[in-house]
DNA sequence: ATTTGTATAGTACAACTGTACTATACAATT
DNA sequence: AATTGTATAGTACAGTTGTACTATACAAAT
């Protein structure tokens, strides 16, 4: 199983793969409609994004009319296992209680999501 | 308060960052051997990284004998609080909870953590 | 058939990144 | 004084990234 690593993720590319997580399939409209109204990015742009995905392995597309619908071609879970794993690295030197305390600290986290982490780390 | 918005952070430049702020001051060398064994940069690279953090602002050196020392510049708060924002939106759309799962889940997290996670939202 | 709206394909391009070589300076050693 | 070890400064350079323009194709509306 020679389980083939993909190339790096650039920041703007993880959030354009995201959009086309959350919309399942999606066009180049589809994902610029979804971009949080913040996040001006053109047409134009989103569409090389979009191709660049592809290319690196992320995405791929069947044709609908004369667009192009992207769909996943990974896991969700593993990008978000190497992408986390990366970060987490980076910047926390890997140990994730920090990174937590961090989030409990400043992130809408409420007494009811604690619970349900206690539940999860004694089921592993 | 202008808040000088300090440019953005590459990934190996965070990960450079984080050595000095661990060594509080630190030396091309010092960093060179604070890096994990598997990370193997040369030392002309941790050299031309640390210039480029101090270009960015998010450090300033000292001179002793012919070596410069290194010192944050920046608040690792302030640094960590930024970083932290950028991934989580980009990753999960802004929502802390579902990477605390993750990391409830697949990281080296014991029950006593979340028991001071718990602390900590209650104060909050 | 022409116009109009929406797509893609091709291309562009400066800035940033990761990585590192080389020349040179200086202190300690021989 | 010459050598050696360690530093910095300057430079390099290809690949990636963010951002987007333009030409062209095609379907729908007129």
């Amino acid at each position: 199983m020679t389980k083939k690593q993909l190339p790096p993720l650039s920041p703007t590319e993880t959030e354009i793969l995201r959009s086309v997580w959350q919309l399942e399939k999606a066009t180049v409209q589809d994902v610029c409609e979804h971009l949080p109204a913040k996040r001006r990015i053109s047409y134009a742009t989103v569409q090389t994004l979009l191709r660049r995905l592809e290319k690196k392995g992320y995405l791929e597309h069947e044709v609908r009319g004369n667009a192009h619908v992207f769909t996943s071609a990974v896991k969700q879970e593993a990008v978000i296992k190497r992408s986390v794993g990366d970060f987490l690295e980076r910047l926390f030197g890997g140990n994730p209680v920090p990174l937590m305390q961090y989030l409990a600290k400043h992130g809408k986290v409420k007494a009811a999501d604690i619970e349900k982490l206690r539940e999860i780390v004694e089921e592993k």
